[in-house]
DNA sequence: AATCTTAATTTTGAATTCAAAATTATGTCA
DNA sequence: TGACATAATTTTGAATTCAAAATTAAGATT
């Protein structure tokens, strides 16, 4: 285990600052997924006791970001393909909602946002820089969410979406799929500009879907034999 | 050699047994909506310090039940329109998919499980047992949550069904609505005994829609003055 | 008496402490 | 050596402690 240099951190609360750091930590690897918690080292590396640190881990085990074993500590849950089956479909629910509110509630200048973002995607898919293209895909999602005007909706995406960003892989895909998946986007962007609410919203559920069977494609192609975790 | 079998029944830990017993009292009310946790009481009356305590109640806020002022201690959050308006949506879309899913996997046997609530429902209406009503009410959506097969359905869907339970007057209804509630609860048994998933995602949604205006009018005739909690 | 200061008390946030459980290390014996 | 038992160490869960912030009480001034 490293030895990182003591970073204190200082805001409103310990916890709530916890609960971000550890939750990039994990989307990031940093924390690998099936690993235990090292809750010392943590504790080291934020320079804080043990009580915040806990409290936070409570926090995230609630959100299913890590799970709390009986006096034996805290574990990184995996992204199983179960898991995946069960989040795709409620996440390709919300969206498909949050795509029908965001019709409705949505300004010219938000959508001219999202066009922004959709014309910089597409130049990193040309230059096939799937990192920044990832990015602006969450980017874009994020401001359609934020356009449904419905801050519940946008906590419980979050969320969800946060559990399948632990599986880095996450954005891996295959040339067809991520032809697909521009296609896709097109049609958002489309229907966006258009406020046809419910075309968006059926879209936004096929691509919630495609993505889901691409992902677990990748996870069986990675581990033929998916557990629980 | 061979391990013994799982223990299933696990004793739990304080912090997340007082998540639950602080669920209960308040959407029992016994922990009134707007007022401030009495911290020090609640540690007394269940016997425990203040940590693992102060563990459930990050967690409780986490989930929208309690609201954490810095320095100034716990406040149970009240149930405001605007908070309705948010949250029976994204639970019309949930239960919508809920529906929709439960028509694939639910068996003979389970059906028949929620044919006989709601026989047992419509007892309650003739008799207009509100109670039990809504008991029972409570018990066939669930059962259907539980016959999608999916956990992180039927979690998502509890947590903000929970924050909803706030409102002891939720099940409040007027003589109409309530003929036209279960009017849908008849449809609601239709669709599910035919399968049909596609008609009860559409039946849950309104009965959702319908069941929003009806707790959004209650608020407001309760208090003329509905402010962020 | 009403308002403003300031001191006492309570409450909160977080570190520390301590017992119990789990893990690791050590020693024994076939 | 290898399986088992037992002792030492570490880790965990939760109570306690302590400083800082907030609240309440008391006193002073007008």
């Amino acid at each position: 285990m490293h030895t990182a240099p003591p970073q204190p951190i200082r805001r409103m609360s310990l916890h709530q600052e916890l609960v971000d750091r550890l939750q990039l930590l994990i989307i990031n690897g940093d924390l690998t997924p099936g690993a235990k918690v090292p809750e010392k080292d943590l504790c080291a590396r934020f320079d804080v006791s043990r009580t915040p640190m806990r409290e936070a881990l409570k926090v995230l085990a609630s959100d299913g970001l890590v799970r709390l074993e009986p006096n034996r500590g805290a574990w990184v849950t995996t992204v199983t393909v179960g898991e995946v089956d069960e989040v795709f479909p409620v996440l390709g629910a919300l969206e498909a909602l949050s795509g029908e509110l965001a019709c409705k509630s949505i300004t010219a200048d938000e959508i001219a946002t999202v066009r922004h973002l959709h014309e910089q995607m597409m130049v990193s898919y040309e230059t096939r820089n799937l990192d920044s293209y990832f990015t602006l895909n969450q980017q874009i999602h994020r401001a359609i969410l934020l356009a449904a005007r419905n801050d519940t909706l946008t906590t419980s995406c979050q969320a969800l979406s946060l559990r399948m960003q632990r599986a880095r892989y996450l954005a891996n895909m295959t040339e067809g799929r991520w032809a697909q998946a521009v296609q896709e986007h097109e049609d958002i962007l489309k229907y966006l500009s258009d406020r046809d609410g419910k075309n968006l919203a059926k879209t936004l559920l096929g691509h919630m879907e495609a993505k889901r069977a691409s992902v677990v494609h990748w996870l069986e192609t990675q581990n033929p034999l998916p557990d629980a975790s």
